[in-house]
DNA sequence: GCAAATTAATGATTTATTCAAG
DNA sequence: CTTGAATAAATCATTAATTTGC
């Protein structure tokens, strides 16, 4: 019996230096704006960044706090293989789950009549499961004219790359990060 | 504020389910049993019941009223989601309380790394099947299970398994459902 | 006390992701 | 690159709580 202790520490643990204690630095700790940038890069489709684009990733995020080229390329690395691991463990579950039941996608449609004033009625027939193995297919098939999501994958997140960044030029300290958008584009 | 009242005449449904009463059918209310027996659940570390499981909740939940495998599938899905989200938000007040900096760690906004998201302890929740005498106040905020596949956004829409409940006809008398630690084992 | 009015919960849908197969 | 599968996040919509004026 394994729980799974995983010690979430509860959050507040502002450590990377701590309470002016000294200014030994723990492991990186990646700011909520670190964080963002890096998430958006992920799902702009950024997943194994060059040498080169872990520098100016780096760079970049060296704004919002202190970091490493090695968090960066840390980071992708973890974030990667766990988005993997998550989606791996679901398919795994999932064939084992079919390894013991069929399918019961494609089973009955819905009855939007399930509803009726007087409870007495048994509706019991007409939702009794029964095999609706005959029928599959043609119910599989309405399954899937509708299912079908067109999305495409938004590569192009990068491609808003109008290169053109307010604070590239001047050596003005900036305060503010500039909007994701333009904050991309640095790659 | 921010209720958008919109049209959609309202059918004169007074009231769905609610603990087998004569009823008509809005939504699905769960009865304080078939909550208590969730959130029991839930409690036990499910949080995506596999499409038997989902079958079989609804079908020992529908002893206490009228109940549908969606409505099971819809609450695990709120509920996992509106913790996480109670908890994030927990963290983010916890965070500006303690007057954060941007360069400390910030993980409110979900970080992967820290959200565990339901680990898989099957076995811990399939091998307590009885015995569970929780006091519903341990500390057993670790204990995830995962159960998990497919999910029913499609399934829901072919299938309408409405468990119906013996006491759903009314004037059947059946025994009293078991007790709770006996209803769990039912996974 | 009691409903209308308003707010808080929460059930039900839709949308946006991710990985991986084709 | 495209599409299939399976969510989780975001959102919509309806019900329950509660507040409020009488």
């Amino acid at each position: 019996m394994s729980f799974s202790v995983k010690g979430r520490s509860l959050r507040g643990n502002s450590n990377g230096g701590g309470g002016g204690t000294g200014t030994k630095c723990g492991r990186w700790n990646p700011t909520v704006e670190q964080l963002k940038i890096l998430t958006d890069l992920f799902r702009a489709g950024l997943r194994t960044p060059t040498t080169d684009q872990i520098q100016k990733i780096s760079t970049e995020l060296s704004f919002y706090g202190k970091i490493e080229s090695k968090n960066v390329f840390y980071w992708f690395q973890n974030h990667k293989a766990r988005e993997r691991q998550k989606r791996r463990k679901i398919s795994i579950d999932f064939d084992h789950h079919h390894h013991h039941q069929p399918s019961t996608r494609d089973v009955f449609e819905i009855s939007e009549e399930d509803c009726q004033e007087d409870e007495k009625v048994i509706e019991t027939l007409q939702l009794f499961p029964v095999n609706s193995f005959e029928d599959s297919n043609s119910k599989v098939e309405k399954m899937r004219a509708r299912g079908n999501n067109n999305q495409y994958r938004e590569y192009i997140r990068e491609t808003n790359t109008t290169s053109f960044s307010p604070y590239s030029s001047c050596g003005a300290e900036m305060e503010h990060p500039p909007p994701l958008d333009l904050r991309l584009s640095f790659l």
